[in-house]
DNA sequence: TTATCATTGTGTTATGAAGACACAATGATA
DNA sequence: TATCATTGTGTCTTCATAACACAATGATAA
């Protein structure tokens, strides 16, 4: 089935594959040289950068669509990923877009599924970004990460969308392994502050930060030490998961 | 239009007005007699119990939805509810108690918007006790409160659904005014302490308690105290709102 | 009229967590 | 071999929380 093809049959019948009205927006966190980063698809319809989404399957849970599209454009199984609003502004349509999108890919059409209001839910990833092969879908040409400081002006809300998963991360950080989804599997003292800190969107005492994650006992501390770096080498320290994931039970106490 | 007609068009049209595969259920949370209450409705289709749901017109905001829900089971405007989950399962379909309470009601149909799969998102509400009146809808016999603890088995993932919004309550209780929403005007010490133990689900101290909530200063103590109660009279207090709004901004450090 | 008693109202102390802060150790670079 | 940015660690102070006891109140019972 040819690019066209492709497009008139999800545009005419694929409201027989997918529900209705509803759909399902990623925000996928990375985190490299120090920044926390986005992955953004750049969509062809407009001509601007969207957050990756895409629509349920009639038999499909909402958290295996939401696995299901960040498989395509990361190419990662096993994503933490974590529900965490619903935006519902009758206004949320893509007709128009679609419509331009249609008329320059060649296609002329009358009604579709796609012109409706779409309810949408949000929902964030954390993904280790040095094994993200980032992967474009059907109808972009580009997808790319952006530092959470630099993301360009959206398609819809999409601008909103990713504000309010940075608020709602930033309230999850002391209930969830953040860091460990963040983070390779070694990782440096520095590196784990310095994305509390991104997160946190402010400094932290270095002294004080260290005590406090030692104390919660979820970091190992290897004999390793990182190569190639200028001044005195900090020390590789890898999670343990189990002493982690016991400890954000109780909430690990980061204040914003 | 009487009840068959009623009936039959909301199952035949419905989804001219609605938005489809998608609904609302609320959670509406009062307090009396010192216990956490629920709002529940007898459905006709079941024979059992269910929150109170609806679905989103096609202009209309899903809290604008929720809201209207609200007002037709409570009478009350200006409800404060909270969006918190959204509900995917792919059985969460009623068209098996659609169907038979379509042939109890002697209406014969073969498929209609009804019967497909919905995606619910839930959202929970604090309402004033005393200025609730129960109104039950059009699918259901009875509408009633029920003590947090003595919740009865209801349909679909109801109550699956409860208690998510439960803890979610839990979750929210150091940044929304839960105390405002839910205590009528005029209320005595004990009776906040209360309501954040039954919340909160365990003891709390009184002293510490007292202190803690008039440190924040979200407190006004009245002169007048309660009458006819055995044993020495409590004073009424009620809400300084704008240093409740204040201090919940940064969190009021209830921890559970 | 007086005593009883459950309940409200309040103050002190002890404990632990978080914040502020300074100096020695390291190891690449000059 | 000296420099220097960065890592690694300990102490003191401050503040919030938890534990705890007794006096005041006022309806009820004797």
């Amino acid at each position: 089935m040819g690019f066209k093809e492709e497009i008139t049959d999800h545009f005419l019948n694929g409201h027989q594959k997918y529900l209705r009205n509803i759909s399902v927006d990623c925000i996928i966190f990375g985190f490299h040289e120090n920044e926390l980063k986005v992955l953004l698809l750049n969509a062809k319809y407009a001509g601007q950068w969207a957050l990756p989404g895409g629509f349920i399957e009639k038999e499909e849970h909402m958290d295996e669509a939401a696995k299901r599209i960040l498989k395509q454009r990361t190419g990662l199984d096993d994503i933490f990923l974590q529900q965490f609003h619903v935006f519902s502004t009758p206004d949320r349509s893509t007709k128009k877009i679609n419509t331009q999108f249609l008329k320059t890919s060649g296609v002329s059409m009358e009604g579709s599924w796609m012109f409706d209001r779409f309810i949408s839910v949000g929902y964030w990833a954390l993904v280790d970004f040095t094994k993200v092969k980032p992967v474009a879908d059907v109808f972009s040409d580009a997808c790319e990460w952006f530092n959470i400081h630099t993301i360009p002006e959206l398609i819809l809300d999409h601008n909103d969308i990713l504000q309010k998963a940075l608020e709602n991360l930033r309230a999850q950080l002391n209930y969830h392994p953040i860091g460990y989804n963040l983070l390779p599997e070694k990782f440096t003292m520095p590196e784990l502050q310095k994305l509390y800190e991104t997160i946190l969107d402010r400094t932290l005492d270095r002294r004080n930060f260290q005590r406090k994650i030692f104390g919660t006992g979820i970091l190992k501390k290897l004999e390793e030490t990182k190569k190639g770096v200028a001044h005195k080498a900090p020390y590789y320290h890898k999670f343990d998961l189990r002493k982690y994931q016991k400890a954000l039970k109780g909430g690990m106490g980061f204040e914003l």
